[in-house]
DNA sequence: TAGTATGATGTAAGCGCTTTCATTTATAGC
DNA sequence: GCTATAAATGAAAGCGCTTACATCATACTA
């Protein structure tokens, strides 16, 4: 592999010259460039990248954190972050969490290591102080869909508690009462929103949320399908139930048909985050939007603009989640 | 940041000693190396990774190119690559090639400028030849889902004919004599190879794939609803559809059922991948199991093995798909 | 007890760049 | 044509490590 020694030599110019004309912020006239530019062409050059972060203590990588690399959510985040930062010519180095603090802590001490210049973390299972110390270290980080009061410039987040309501809203407009809640777990912030956004939503209808039709699942389709169970054993009547995400709904669904339910012809579902297949369960999902794709294109822009300087660049912090009617929500019959 | 000079300082010890009580290969006596771990602790010590790469030419990160990064398939073989290298304590750079012979050279080409130790490729648009050249190159790399006979010992796959022969043979053993096709694009080998084993399980019967009944999609969910509605439009009769992969599989259930077609009484439904949602598609969709996040972990040791000598570990390089029959295929009636 | 392994440690030369500072060369002013 | 200024280029000192190679102390052999 060829240096930029050898470059220089080729083309009779000094080692800080090719420099010079790599990152070609520096004045250089056009008559070196072109023998500098022809030498490196001639020989395949190719900078080696680990020697100039070594130079310049900038290794224009950023460390990701996500709890999963796999799920529809995940993955449409990672698609917008990748994406902006391929663009970018920096490159991404990433790591799962698991929500699970110890894993979470050591991910991220992970990608420190790795001398990352940033990180875009998103993370369950550690506290706010473990990120308020965090802040203080050097490698400057982004929380998506967290909200740390003492962070607040650092964090790109959804109102989850209007999402919440937005869904509880919906069912109640279309006359539903009786309505069950399967909820991720409490543990984790945006499932207590949304299950904050849904009593205000009762709330303004004079209701409050029966504790026998309330089930905490754990986000995935198997926390649906035992929430159902669970919400039928209680014996209370419902009309409707909101389920804290698409994969909980989908497996309430699926359930449901299993147990000889009709969806929505004997009660009403509805999902959260709007991911990719909610538009292909039976019935279509009503869900409520989760800009996630936006606001990983967001968290990595937030980067290029914090540390890599890109003042041009515009950070939009809160996203406004948004509902999305389909099938799988009728009106109550007569209460 | 403390550096391995002062460690070397403050412990009273070279530099060299320093280095070597870190990669604990060589000899320290106890004491000296417990002096040094202690100043180490002292000083909050983390060698900067980046120097070590340029001093061992050994970065420790490998790249991994997927065609996308959502969508259940990529996410669950990029889970088991993680977790396989996050243990043996490498890294893991992520592009995406959108499955275009353009993006995916360039992606490879953004890698190896990474200093990446290997590549993990998953590439569907490049040349068998453009891999041949790049396997003269320096940087090692595995093939993941693709197969280049003269490259077969970097190449870890499925035997996608094999799958596509027992989906076919599924359908024919439950009586089905005309069957749909919606492939994958041809100008993948591996939706090639599944519509090559579909035939062959015809042939067995007897019996060609009608042409009329074939249909070129995308491996997405659109290309199955399209797929449907151009079988449906041939005017050909037909019992059974198999399709090249669970998406589209969904998507075709989801458009069966907005024409007024139950599956599988009308006809029955195959898919290929058995990804995580297939379960909860309505009905449940009988379809081929794709092992890939074994897969994904089987890539990741193979680095483990061939780049980092790690050879106590064995590695596969074949996998075979088996058949998963749910609710969407059933005896076909008397035709 | 001299002679020789052997294990523990130190010295110093890089790895391939970036960047400050000094120097040379070109341009302009008068 | 000569000096003042600006633009282009070069020299060299790192960046924080690894790793031959050299050195030194100790343990063993005969």
């Amino acid at each position: 592999m060829a240096t930029i020694y050898q470059v220089s030599e080729l083309a009779g110019v000094s080692l800080a010259t090719v420099s010079r004309v790599m990152n070609n912020n520096v004045r250089v006239s056009e008559a070196t460039r072109n023998k500098v530019l022809q030498a490196m062409e001639q020989l395949g050059y190719r900078p080696n990248s680990i020697a100039q972060s070594l130079a310049s203590s900038r290794s224009n990588s950023i460390g990701i954190l996500v709890s999963e690399l796999h799920g529809p959510f995940y993955g449409e985040m990672l698609t917008g972050i990748e994406a902006e930062f391929r663009a970018a010519g920096k490159h991404v180095i990433i790591a799962a969490g698991h929500s699970e603090r110890a894993t979470e802590e050591d991910g991220i001490d992970f990608l420190r290591s790795r001398n990352c210049d940033a990180l875009i973390l998103h993370v369950e299972a550690v506290s706010d102080q473990f990120l308020i110390d965090l802040s203080k270290k050097e490698t400057p980080f982004v929380l998506l869909n967290r909200q740390v009061p003492a962070l607040a410039d650092r964090c790109i987040s959804l109102d989850n508690e209007l999402g919440g309501y937005l869904a509880a809203r919906h069912l109640l407009q279309q006359g539903h009462r009786h309505i069950g809640y399967i909820a991720g777990p409490m543990w984790k912030a945006d499932a207590r929103d949304r299950f904050h956004g849904h009593q205000r939503a009762l709330a303004e209808y004079q209701l409050t949320a029966d504790e026998a039709l309330f089930f905490e699942g754990d986000f995935r389709e198997t926390g649906g399908s035992k929430g159902l169970q669970a919400l039928l054993a209680s014996g209370r009547p419902f009309s409707a139930i909101v389920c804290a995400n698409d994969e909980m709904a989908s497996g309430a669904l699926t359930a449901a048909r299993e147990l000889g339910y009709e969806v929505p012809a004997d009660f009403s579902v509805m999902g959260f985050d709007n991911v990719n297949f909610a538009y292909y369960t039976y019935p279509k999902l009503s869900t409520i939007d989760y800009p996630v794709s936006a606001m990983g294109h967001m968290a990595a822009r937030w980067v290029l603009k914090k540390v890599y300087q890109q003042s041009n660049i515009d950070v939009q912090q809160v996203f406004n989640p948004h509902l999305i009617p389909r099938d799988s929500v009728a009106e109550a019959a007569n209460t």
